[in-house]
Order: C-alpha cells, then sequence, then structure tokens
DNA sequence: TAGATTGTTAATCGATTAACAATC
DNA sequence: TAGATTGTTAATCGATTAACAATC
C-alpha cells in the first residue's frame, strides 16, 4: 500500500531509469515484467527496485511481476510527468543549443518554451522554433508562460545572477550545467549537472 | 593521518566541487580557509568536510584552517589531475561540440585528445583543434595515444557498441551522456550524465 | 592566555539488501 | 498444486552530523 513516509533523492534518481527501461519493453511489446529482469538490465538491486516501487504503491502481482503499461502509467503520475511542464532555457551557448535541439525530439511532456541570452547578437534568432529572448524579458515572460522549470547553461560567472532572477520570477527547480553552487534564498529544488566535476571524480577512480 | 579504508564514492563527488572553489580562493588572493567558511559557501555541512579531507590526510591547522595553495594541491593528487589525462569524446553532434569548445577553454589536466564519429561526412573536419576520425580508428587511436577516459555524446542506440569498442581499447572510465545504461564485461568505471533523467527528477519536485 | 578550528569519536540517520510469508 | 514473484520486515551497511579533546 501506499506510504506516507518520506521518499529518498535515491528513490526519484533511480524513478527516470526504471521508466526509460519500461518505456523500450513498450516499444518492443513486452507485457509483462519482473523486478528481476528489470534488475539485471539496470543493474540495480531487485529488492530495491520492488521496495521504491511499493512506498508508492502496489502495483505488481505476487508470481506474475509488474504489467509494463500500468508501471509505465504510475511512474509517469508519479514523475508527474503527465501534464505538460513548461520549461525555460537560458543560455543559447554550444550546450544551450545541444539540450535545445536533442529535446525537440523527445516526445516528452516536458517542452522548452522559453529560451534567453544576455548577448544582443543572439536575441531574435530562432534555436529550435523558439526566439531567444534578452534577459530583461525573462521574469515576465516565466510567469506569463507559466513555466515551472529551468536549465542554466550560462558561463559560471553568470550563473547566480541569472539563478536570481529566476527565483524572483517564482521558478520551482533547476537544472544548473554552469561549474558553480547557486544559492537560493527561498525553497526551490536545484539539481547539477556539472561536466568537469564528473569528469574529475571519474579521474580518482583511475588505476 | 591519512586512512587505509576505503573511500566513499559521495567523498569523491565532493572533492572536485571543494577544488573549485579553493581555485577561486586561489585566485582572489585569500591565503586560508576554514571548514566552516568552505561550508557556507558550498552548502556542505563542515564537519563533513573536515572528515572527507582527515581521510587521506592532516591537511588543516587546528586554530588556524587549511592553507589554500596546499590544499588545492593535495586534492589535485588525490584526484590524479597533477598530471596530463587525455580523453577521447566519441560523437561529435550537438553536444560533442558544446563540450568540446568548453573543454578548450579549461586550464586543467585533462585534455581531449581524439574526437570520433560515425558519420563519414563529419570524418575529416576538425573541431576544437582536433580532426574527427571514424570509429574504425578507435581502439588503434586510442591505445596509441595512451588515452584513459571516454565521453560519449552519441545517440543511446549507439552507445553500447561504442562502449564496446572503448572496453577493447583498455578504457579506463566512461562519462556517458547518452540516455541508457551501459553493460561492461570487465571492471571500468561508468559515469552517467543523463539530461532527460535529471529533468524528470527534477519533475518530482514540483509542488 | 583566550579564541578558533582541526581531526576524530560516537551517535544518528538513512539507504541497501537478504530473507520470507503471502499469494498469483 | 508447484513455481514464481511480490511486498515487507529485519538486518546490514554506509553516510552524515554533533560534540569535543587536542592544539595552533
Amino acid at each position: 500500500m501506499a506510504k506516507s513516509e518520506k521518499i529518498s533523492e535515491a528513490v526519484v534518481r533511480r524513478l527516470p531509469i526504471y521508466l526509460r527501461y519500461l518505456s523500450y519493453l513498450q516499444q518492443v511489446g513486452v507485457a509483462t515484467v519482473s523486478s528481476q529482469q528489470m534488475g539485471k538490465n539496470l543493474d540495480v538491486n531487485p529488492a530495491q527496485i520492488r521496495k521504491d516501487l511499493s512506498s508508492f504503491g502496489d502495483f505488481g502481482k505476487k508470481g506474475i511481476g509488474y504489467d509494463v503499461n500500468y508501471l509505465v502509467e504510475k511512474i509517469r503520475q508519479i514523475l508527474k510527468l503527465n501534464e505538460e511542464i513548461r520549461v525555460a532555457l537560458i543560455g543559447a551557448g554550444h550546450l544551450g543549443h545541444a539540450i535545445s535541439n536533442y529535446n525537440a525530439h523527445v516526445e516528452d511532456y516536458m517542452r522548452i518554451a522559453a529560451i534567453f541570452d544576455n548577448d544582443p547578437a543572439k536575441c531574435g534568432k530562432v534555436l529550435a522554433g523558439i526566439t531567444i529572448q534578452p534577459l530583461e524579458e525573462l521574469v515576465e515572460t516565466v510567469q506569463r508562460q507559466k513555466i515551472r522549470l529551468a536549465i542554466i547553461t550560462v558561463p559560471a560567472s553568470a550563473a547566480q545572477s541569472v539563478a536570481n532572477l529566476l527565483l524572483e520570477a517564482g521558478i520551482e527547480g533547476i537544472l544548473n550545467f554552469a561549474p558553480t553552487t547557486i544559492r537560493a534564498d527561498r525553497d526551490v529544488r536545484i539539481h547539477y549537472a556539472d561536466v568537469t566535476s564528473s569528469l574529475q571524480s571519474l579521474a580518482y577512480y583511475l588505476t
């Protein structure tokens, strides 16, 4: 049964991984899957998968496993991916290009709805079907378009000031690619995706 | 004193964050820093910083704090960033462009030494000063140039076969941007940096 | 000396995993 | 029924934090 206990970050990080594999199973027409099989494919302990899922409800059938379609639906619900979520992208450099173009291909309920850059030469240009706007228009645009998440791909030196604008606009979550820590004066979810740090920690494991 | 106990992944993930802040302090000419001050700036518990660092040695001075230059040097040593580490980039799409150009600016001991793509139209072209090579040349090039780490920025459908080539070439660590799990038949460090998963888990925290 | 801060221990907190009764 | 697999408990493992003696 669904528990009222707090869901840990580790669980939330794994759900998208489960969802991805389940979507794949949908595509290849597999109707049912066991925690055993999922664990084998995703390198996750089957007991952990069962525990993760059971904290949201009884999704499986004893002796059978999980119905793929049903589980996809449930995980989408949990991750709030069953309604469109609008995302702002700030920084139309190489990384911003990569993300906006990539995103255009994903048949997801996440949609990049606005792109901002402080370079006047870029403003007015179109990227992945969206006209790049100056930072001055960020607060108003985010609020008007009900944008809830933001992806920061500006240089480290500009990340905090961009974050301040986003906070002012009422953003609910930030994915920060800039190699710097962001301080927030109110409750907001900030995730980090810094290539340099990832590479550096990888170097530690060199023999 | 330096412990022989196993260093956890969590510690290794934090070291680059410490290093980044300490490098900043170097730049602005600060000679000494306390765990208190570091913690405040990086949103990390000061006790944790002290514990993390003390597992590698006695780097601080009681009553004083840490010498910034010395600590930078030590963390570089721990992360093996004091000798040049050559990196291969596979996938010269938008994301590959972003990373190779970004990397060109970093005065780091990590250097992208070779770039590969399976698109014949791209091979032979130059990106960030490096000529793009076909995948057929990957194994030989990686071994000859003593490349130890790799960044995968190909589509999910190609990621596993690229990883297989890298494993065959003897690569020691992989940073995978493709939205898929990679299976390895031998011991190799694989880190994931998947934008879609990061965004999806961010969505969970929407109110 | 007095104040500050480390290194480290012990306590706490949280996450993972093994095991198994329930049951399809 | 026999075999398979869930959901859940309890055990284990690991990571974080508070507290403080040591000492600069």
